[in-house]
DNA sequence: TGGGTAATACGAAAATAGTCGTATTTTTAT
DNA sequence: ATAAAAATACGACTATTTTCGTATTACCCA
């Protein structure tokens, strides 16, 4: 039996699909002004990206209108969770508590009260 | 004041930097040698990234014999919470608590339960 | 002392990523 | 009906990263 194949998606591809997961379905001029808003870049080159992405699997697309319409063709926590596994082994020599750690210590993105309850009750649960 | 310029290793690179984490010091040869037990690569392409990474400034090296022996030349933890930050931002939408709690759920990384207690104090001091 | 081994330097090819211009087609509004 | 606007396709250029072959130099030892 086949692995389901493991896509990476490089730094600009996930840009992308931040805003599809958020968006659900979307345009490339939606994505693009999304996408402007947090980087210089002109509208054939998100194009050129998701088409890409489109050929790669990454993302599907309704070509039926003249004004194709995306969306993520990988799932969100998935993805998330293979990327984080590579970046445990890569840059924390395999320890997620390393990661977790630092994580948590970071300035720049501070945890609500909130937030740290819901780390407190996950943790709960994996104690037991 | 100039900002002490931040590098972002590339992929290769990072794994050459955990070595050099790890060991301190080390030649190019000890290098590959771990290296080769990941990844299949040749001798001189190690050598040359860790020329290059000389160049820029990610590792040190001691010249004055023949064989060169390097050591890192950034900071482990300001490293990791360097690029810990960009995946944060990149993959988990700003939001830290996403990142880790998806950490704690990685099957293939489990933490023990010393890990967890050491999470549960670091938590317990976020909480005050 | 001469030849094999081991090291570095260097250049350049190959692979991957990102960027955008231009052509073409379709829609729309006057 | 026609011109401007908006969309996709596509190719090409640039930049970066990764890879390795070859040349040169130093070391070791039989």
């Amino acid at each position: 039996m086949s692995v389901p194949k493991l896509i990476k998606p490089t730094e600009s591809e996930l840009e992308i699909l931040q805003i599809l997961w958020t968006k659900g379905l979307a345009t490339v001029r939606e994505v693009h002004e999304e996408l402007a808003q947090i980087k210089n870049v002109g509208y054939t080159t998100t194009l050129k990206l998701m088409q890409i992405m489109n050929e790669k699997g990454i993302v599907k697309r309704d070509d039926s209108m003249r004004t194709h319409v995306y969306q993520a063709a990988v799932n969100k926590e998935k993805t998330q969770k293979y990327l984080l596994s590579k970046i445990i082994d890569n840059l924390f020599g395999g320890s997620p508590t390393q990661l977790v750690i630092q994580a948590l210590g970071d300035e720049s993105h501070k945890a609500s009260r909130e937030e740290l309850d819901k780390i407190q009750v996950l943790l709960d649960s994996l104690k037991k």
